[in-house]
DNA sequence: CTTTCATATGAATATCTGTTCATATGTTAT
DNA sequence: ATAACATATGAACAGATATTCATATGAAAG
């Protein structure tokens, strides 16, 4: 007869605890969920490009598409997303969309990654 | 006749220059390749639930899975690409391998990323 | 040394994601 | 109204990625 609850590892110091424990103290599945959400927006080089040029200055999609050399479908796109994801807020103004960080946590969150890569 | 660099917009405030001025200023391509790169370790969920369970204590890989409910070989390989990216690091002992958080960035870069959730 | 257990790895597959192409929307100027 | 321009959007395709399955490695126990 095995316990009911069966660990893979051997009775090894706290594992079954721990676990147990673990699974209760984690953030619920949705929260960790929508922050991989978040982190994946970051995860593309050309969304890196965009905001780092909105560092700057607040700019027009077509200047944003010259500054990084790609054509102005691609950076709509991908202003969509970064839009969806609150990062960056827009004003119009004309036949302009212009286009800019909505807020600090995006610096703070580049930074810190920056930081990680210096080593 | 044309001026040798056409912009996309018309002559409308600085947006030449200011093209201009960001295509020097900008972080070479290669990091911000590397930037995202590192983004993108952490835009998985699964890889997410991983560095979090990490947060507690250090696990062997199997006490993961557990605490996961997932597969045996997916966390193993998501602990590569973790590994990879100097997010986390082991020690082996016997049969086991634990796993544990490299540094502080990680912590640092997840909390940031939480607080841009909480809006 | 053979078996068992924890972990790692390679190949295959299904899903997701970014860019392109074509086209739509909406604004300004003629 | 119509033409020209800036931006947005939908469909399609190519490339990337996570999980699964089968199997390999490597350590401890019998």
């Amino acid at each position: 007869m095995k316990q009911p609850e069966a660990e893979c590892c051997e009775v090894l110091e706290v594992h079954p605890d721990t676990v147990e424990k673990l699974k209760e103290e984690l953030p619920p599945e949705e929260l960790l969920y929508d922050l991989a959400e978040l982190f994946k927006v970051f995860g593309d080089s050309t969304r890196i490009k965009i905001l780092y040029a909105l560092f700057e200055s607040e700019l027009c999609v077509c200047d944003i598409a010259q500054t990084l050399g790609m054509t102005q479908t691609a950076v709509s796109h991908q202003l969509r997303v970064l839009k969806a994801n609150k990062l960056v807020k827009f004003r119009k103004e004309g036949k302009n969309v212009f286009y800019s960080l909505d807020d600090d946590h995006v610096r703070r969150i580049i930074d810190q990654g920056m930081e990680h890569l210096g080593e």
